[in-house]
DNA sequence: CATGACCGTGATACTAATACCGGTATAAGT
DNA sequence: ACTTATACCGGTATTAGTATCACGGTCATG
């Protein structure tokens, strides 16, 4: 039928998410990074402050290269919040 | 502008890539993993016959979870294809 | 002052996620 | 033999969301 909205949960999911991403980035310039994954900085801004809380997994892969981190780590410390996990066992 | 249309390259990584979770699930069948995954059959079925090349990065780490394998090995044999490297570098 | 970095926004076109359909193939039961 | 159940396939339709470009604005620095 149709596709579902985002939950509010998934909306913080990916607040935290970018949060991690831009702890990542450290000092280095956001535009500086988003070349060397290949994608654009306006992508990138939106994926860190969490307006693009669901990205493409290989735009996600990409950075996780241009930022030396690992994918499994990222999302092991994006999983880690205690309260996300209730909404998810009730969604 | 405008998003542009994926290349033809990102298509052929998305059926590499869909190749690989198909492998993964082995003997399992669709519906229980994607259930395990939280995502519908018809989903895990696009991404794994390649019709949703670039699916989104939570929906694979959920997969990869109920696959029990590690999503920078899912890059890192994704990536593998010689052939790939090239359109990448013009791109 | 100029410059670089970041911010949010608007607009666009494309894509994914979901559900359903009819079809095929296989295996088991009657 | 036929029927039923299961699993998968490509196709269609709908909708929400993303990736991208461009813009004007703020802020910090030299």
């Amino acid at each position: 039928m149709v596709r579902t909205a985002l939950a509010p949960w998934e909306r913080e999911r990916g607040e935290r998410f970018g949060s991690l991403l831009r702890q990542a980035r450290g000092s280095r310039s956001m535009a500086e990074v988003a070349a060397a994954a290949g994608v654009s900085a306006e992508t990138l801004r939106k994926i860190e402050t969490g307006r693009a809380p669901t990205p493409a997994f290989f735009t996600i892969a990409a950075l996780a290269t241009a930022l030396h981190v690992s994918l499994d780590e990222l999302v092991a410390a994006c999983a880690h919040n205690p309260d996300w996990q209730e909404p998810a066992l009730s969604a």
